[in-house]
DNA sequence: CGCTGCCTTGATCTTCTTCAAAACGTGTGG
DNA sequence: CCACACGTTTTGAAGAAGATCAAGGCAGCG
């Protein structure tokens, strides 16, 4: 059963039925911060939610949209973006299964800052913002870890702030293959792969960094072996080595 | 009573009774997620809270200390940075009245992963974590109000990095001018003054730059009259001009 | 009145971008 | 199953933005 393709990842298609109703309690029970809520919680938020399927490419929503809803990725992966007038575009993070994104501040009315886009086929629950603040103000602890997950969040970025402030891009690549290991890596015969469509661009856009730049040094680190990487994939096989690049090595 | 001093600047040193018992409750009713509480019920939170004084330059805490206490400012302002291996320093937020720092993950145990040093004498008034977490599970709609406000710090963050990977050094500057104005900016004959002590260093840690590009572009700004600055100092005169240049003009 | 620390300005050098073109891999249609 | 066509990736050469190195100037303080 093998197949013809050259790219070790899997681009496993989102079925239809992955987002039925019959499986949504599921995927809301493995969401993090509803996992601490009984069955019966769980049963009663679900009715507030609604599923919503998006093919590779597609946009969940544009920046400068009516900011109106919150989403919960149950399958896939999702890109938040920025884009600038110049037409750079930037990627502030890859988003994946039990990730939220969409409109957390509660008091309505705001346009969205970013733009969301499937990068895989995925499979979105939404709720809509009165929605989900009354589900805060019903389940204090799902509140406590939300806030939890977004000071964490914080944190994140302003160390993206850190990096792009005192860091060359080489150090930026390396950081950012290892981010994205430790968060979609998967032991294979070719190193830890990176399970998701990744092209130059996409690099680029993360690091701040042009295409050609990145391409450049993508081609040092695997001629030193560090990495293995192909047509829109990147495998690690020494995330060692990469640790002390990103260091200052 | 004029003195003779030539920063138009008033660096009001803190009173130690600033610090005072008698004032915190009067403070903590200015603190945006403590302003819908009751009289009493700020009474109570009160307890919990200490109060601490810091000279101009002292450091509240630094990078890598076990993160054990949520600070909120309650006159002053305090840098937020972080720093680098190689020596670079990072000036993540400015921070003043009412706003908080410190640990914010409820989940103890972790360290700050940043610096934050008094940039003005200050006054602040502390909690350790465990008493925040139990304000938070008692008062729901302060835990939302302070989502909101990490919610509203993530996008800041976001639009740093946003900043920083699409934008020239001069289009930061006047970005970040233009924010410090509206945050700071107090009307004057110089023009809207940036009410805080502020070095060519210290726009250069927030913009990611050096301090000699700064000071250039600084030059450029003056020259053209968009606006006025000196030692530790700036104003400015000409809002739209910079906006222009913040939009790429 | 001189010292210390902040600010300015110039010259050079490095890093990264920009522009251009060729090579490659993948999926498609014949 | 093969060959073509498209989008991705690579590589090169020239150019620009900003960093670095090095002096000198100026303000405020003791």
């Amino acid at each position: 059963m093998t197949t013809r393709r050259k790219s070790p990842v899997e681009t496993e298609a989102i079925q239809p039925q992955m987002c039925s109703v019959d499986v949504r309690q599921h995927i809301l029970r493995h969401v993090p911060f509803f996992a601490m809520l009984s069955e019966e919680d769980i049963g009663r938020i679900n009715q507030s939610f609604r599923e919503q399927g998006f093919e590779a490419g597609e946009p969940i929503y544009y920046a400068g949209d009516p900011a109106a809803r919150l989403y919960v990725v149950a399958a896939g992966k999702v890109k938040q973006m920025r884009h600038s007038l110049t037409g750079q575009d930037v990627l502030l993070d890859i988003l994946s299964e039990g990730d939220f994104f969409g409109s957390l501040s509660i008091l309505g009315d705001e346009t969205y800052p970013d733009t969301v886009l499937a990068q895989t086929g995925i499979c979105a629950l939404s709720i809509d913002s009165e929605g989900f603040r009354e589900i805060l103000q019903a389940y204090p602890p799902v509140a406590l870890e939300v806030l939890n997950i977004t000071g964490q969040r914080l944190r994140g970025a302003q160390e993206a702030v850190h990096q792009l402030s005192a860091y060359s891009v080489e150090q930026r690549l390396a950081y950012t293959l290892l981010k994205l290991m430790d968060k979609l890596g998967e032991a294979q015969e070719v190193g830890v792969l990176i399970q998701m469509p990744l092209s130059r661009d996409d690099l680029a856009a993360m690091t701040g960094a042009t295409t050609e730049t990145i391409s450049r040094i993508m081609s040092q680190f695997q001629k030193a072996g560090w990495i293995k990487s192909g047509r829109q994939w990147v495998a690690i096989r020494d995330s060692e080595a990469l640790r002390e690049v990103a260091a200052g090595g």
